[in-house]
DNA sequence: CGAGTGACCGCAA
DNA sequence: ATTGCGGCCACTC
């Protein structure tokens, strides 16, 4: 993978995908593609997760999963873990590690709609 | 400039 | 429904 995010190098695609993934709420969730648009890339769902293996590790990576509502395979300790922490936030994980991004799924857009 | 990388996405059989 | 394959894009060397 680039070593853009192992460097935890700030260029600005990873500044911005970092600041929106902090801003995912609790029993909200983003999907790589959704993040990536909303960065200017509606393509670029693959440089997110390379953020997200190698990004800050304060932030909720854990609330941003892909568009199926999978889990990470690269999160620390696969899907396993990544369930886990998700269960303990009060996420529904299905045995085939899935959750119902349709009931979590966060825009927001939505914010200022409010 | 060209090639390689990946916690993805979408389409075809 | 599941499997496989290619394209994708930001970034590095």
């Amino acid at each position: 993978m680039s070593k853009v995010m192992e460097g935890a190098i700030h260029t600005r695609f990873v500044a911005r995908v970092e600041e929106l993934v902090s801003t995912i709420p609790k029993l909200k969730v983003m999907t790589y593609g959704q993040i990536a648009a909303m960065c200017g890339s509606p393509r670029a769902a693959r440089i997110v997760g390379g953020i997200a293996h190698f990004g800050d590790p304060n932030l909720p990576w854990q609330r941003v999963v892909s568009k199926q509502g999978g889990l990470a395979s690269g999160y620390p300790g696969g899907k396993s873990g990544h369930k886990q922490v998700l269960e303990s936030e009060g996420f529904i994980v299905n045995d085939d590690f899935k959750i119902d991004i349709g009931n979590h799924l966060w825009q927001p857009n939505q914010q200022e709609l409010l």
